[in-house]
Formats: C-alpha cells, sequence, structure tokens
DNA sequence: GTTAAGTTGGACCAATTGGTTCAAAATGCA
DNA sequence: TGCATTTTGAACCAATTGGTCCAACTTAAC
C-alpha cells in the first residue's frame, strides 16, 4: 500500500463531535461538518458514513474521552472525594471555553429519547452503563463503611445520574456555571447531612 | 366580521407542541406540522406565522399549561409538601401515555442553549424564573420554620431547578419513570435528613 | 341573493438537504 | 521514473426544506 492519509482521522472526528455537541444532530448539515473538519464532503462520506454513522462515531468518541474522564474519579477511595471529583470533572469541562457547552451524551437522550428508532437503545445503554457505575461505586462504599448499611444505593445511583444530567442541563441553559455550582454545593451539603454520609462538614 | 374559523387554534397549537416536543425545533418539518394539527400549510402560516413563531408559540403554550400546573404545587403551605408536590405533578405527567416524554422546556434548553442567536434569552429566561420561584418559597420555607435559618436558599433552590432537568432528562432517554421514582426518593430522603428539613421520617 | 370578510388547499418557489460518483491529483514505494 | 494506492473537489442527484401566493371556497350579515 501506497498513498498516506492526508488528514489525521481523528482531529477530524474531534471537529464533527464539537458541532454535533453544539448544534444537535437534526441541527448539524454536511456544510457544517466540511466546516468544522476541513475535510470534503466526499473525504468525510468514505471516511466515516452517512451522517447517521459519523454522528455514532462521534458520540463514541465523545463517551471514550469525557465520560470516561468523570467516571475515572469514581476510583477515590473515600465516597466522598469520588463524588465530588465525579462533578467536579465534568464542572471544570462545563468552564473550557474551547468546548461547546454541557454534555452530548444529555443532548442525545434528551434529542432523541428511547423511543428513538435507530438511537433509543443506545441513548438507554448509555444511561444504563452510567447508572451501574455510580450503583457499584455506592456499594462499594456501603461496605467501606462511607455510607450507611441501610442506604438504598440503587436510588442513590439514580439521584446521581439525574443529578449530573440536571446540572448539564441548566449550564447549557444558562451559559454558564454559577447555578450549577450552587445547586453542587446543596448537594453535597445535603449528602453529608446525616445519617447519609458520615463524614462531616 | 364575517367568515368563521373552521379550526379550534387552540387545538391546532396543542397538536403542534406535542411534535415539537417529541422531535424538537430541528427535527419537525411543515409536514409533521400538516400531519400533527390537520391543518394545511398556508393555514398554519398565516395562523401562527413561520415555524420558529408557531415554534414560540408552542412553548408559551407548554410553559403556561404545564409548567404552572407543577408551579402551583409549590403553593402548598408545609415546605415539604410543596416539593414533592411539584416533583409528583412532574412525575404523574411523564407517565401520561397521551404526552410525549420529557419535558418541551428542557429539550428547548438543550437544543437551543444559552448561546442561540434568537432563542437563548427565552431559554435562560425560563430558568430564571422557575429558579425564582423555587427560591421565594425556600425563602418562605425558613420564614415558616420548615428550614434552618441558616439554609442557603439560592443553592437549594439552584438545586431543585437541576434536579427537575436531571429527572426529565432520564426519564425521555429510559422511557419510563422507574430511575426517576428511585432518583426522587433519595432526594426526599437527604432533604428530610436533618438538619435541612426539620420534619421526620 | 348579494356581498364582504375570512379560510383553505394546492401550486409554486428558490434554497438546501443528505447522499453518490468519478476523474484528476497527490502520495510514497520500488 | 513509474506504479499502485488513496484522497479530493466538483459535479450531480432526487428529495425535502421553509416559505409565499392566490384563486376558489365558505361563511354570515345585510
Amino acid at each position: 500500500m501506497t498513498g498516506t492519509k492526508q488528514f489525521d482521522i481523528s482531529q477530524a472526528l474531534d471537529g464533527a463531535m464539537r458541532i454535533f455537541w453544539e448544534k444537535g444532530f437534526e441541527g448539524t448539515s454536511y456544510g457544517d461538518l466540511i466546516a468544522a473538519t476541513g475535510l470534503s464532503k466526499s473525504s468525510l462520506y468514505n471516511a466515516f458514513g452517512g451522517k447517521q454513522d459519523l454522528y455514532n462515531s462521534c458520540l463514541n468518541h465523545y463517551t471514550k474521552v469525557y465520560g470516561s474522564e468523570a467516571m475515572a474519579q469514581l476510583e477515590a477511595p473515600v465516597f466522598e472525594d469520588a463524588v465530588t471529583g465525579f462533578l467536579d470533572t465534568m464542572i471544570e469541562r462545563f468552564q473550557r471555553d474551547d468546548l461547546p457547552d454541557g454534555c452530548m451524551a444529555t443532548a442525545a437522550a434528551l434529542e432523541f429519547g428511547a423511543g428513538h428508532k435507530s438511537q433509543g437503545e443506545r441513548v438507554k445503554g448509555q444511561l444504563q452503563r452510567a447508572e451501574a457505575a455510580l450503583l457499584e461505586r455506592c456499594k462499594k462504599a456501603m461496605t467501606d463503611g462511607d455510607l450507611p448499611l441501610e442506604t438504598d444505593c440503587e436510588a442513590v445511583a439514580s439521584f446521581l445520574l439525574a443529578m449530573t444530567r440536571g446540572l448539564a442541563a441548566i449550564q447549557r441553559g444558562y451559559g454558564n456555571v454559577e447555578a450549577v455550582l450552587r445547586a453542587k454545593h446543596a448537594m453535597i451539603e445535603m449528602l453529608k447531612a446525616p445519617p447519609l454520609l458520615k463524614s462531616d462538614s
């Protein structure tokens, strides 16, 4: 084989991800994608397939990069650190002005919904995986003694999942992070109020 | 004046609201609107103006009907009842199968974002009004003795706002209400844990 | 019945949509 | 230098987009 790739495929993917993230699937046209990637339509087409294929690749890319980044924080040994690290990672990303507002996965869930023909299962799966990771972390906290033994871990995991989605929503809607910080503060205080968390404030 | 309106304008508005709610602004075409309202394109056009005008009318309609419905629950005299009534009204609506999943206002916030040319201010305004109402209710609870005097009401209001958005997001993403109920349960338990709320569980 | 006000479907529009094809150009290896 | 391979822009496509217009129709008051 000769003929060498003339563009950085992961860089193009990153550019495509950003307009999809910013404008949604339906709101993004091939013209937008061309502008954001610097590629021609045909290059785009035979590198990634059609628009929907490209979107899926972008969403995978997003999850791998930004989802994992937050999820990794859950590995902190103390539960409270895991939760605050998880949220703070997300909030720090909200403040990066080289990235669009909000969370692409949340946007995808909202734009398509569980009932969507081709994307419904993908959307549900993403939520399930995130919730399962949170649940596992809560259970660990219980055996660690960071959470009371009577804690309803399923409920706490669902709550944390909803909270992240809600923070992403208001960040995108307000365009800044102030209300997000307030909400996070209240949530952490509530989480720390006995008997839920045993650490003191 | 002679010549009589041959269609129910508020019924048409309701139909249009539902597809916009379900499919978003960009995802909805005139064809969809025609099918959902039963009107012709021209009737639609000179009754509501262009697509964006119609969308705005639908969003106002949504806020007036479904936003107010939940907000009205905040007038319950006891703070805990106000919050649970607020959330339960929302959750009951999630379970109505004659309505699309999720929350149209949340969808609008996510689809456009604060930076959107024509919709950004509308989106921000909606959040601000909702948050202001929650804040007012929290302050009342403080003077009522339902919340401790040292409560950070701004933070609690932001938290409640984020929570509703998060619940709407996971309802839409999962397509059912189970995780929503779990999350709400955990939240109420946390809210009731002393010293935040003085009622007992 | 005539008339004026209002509604309606369908024709029509230019622009854009997502998608496809292909000949020309560019590339690195032998 | 020539070759095999890949990339690329432009041309092209049918379909759909949001939007506009108007002649025909319906209605109610006179």
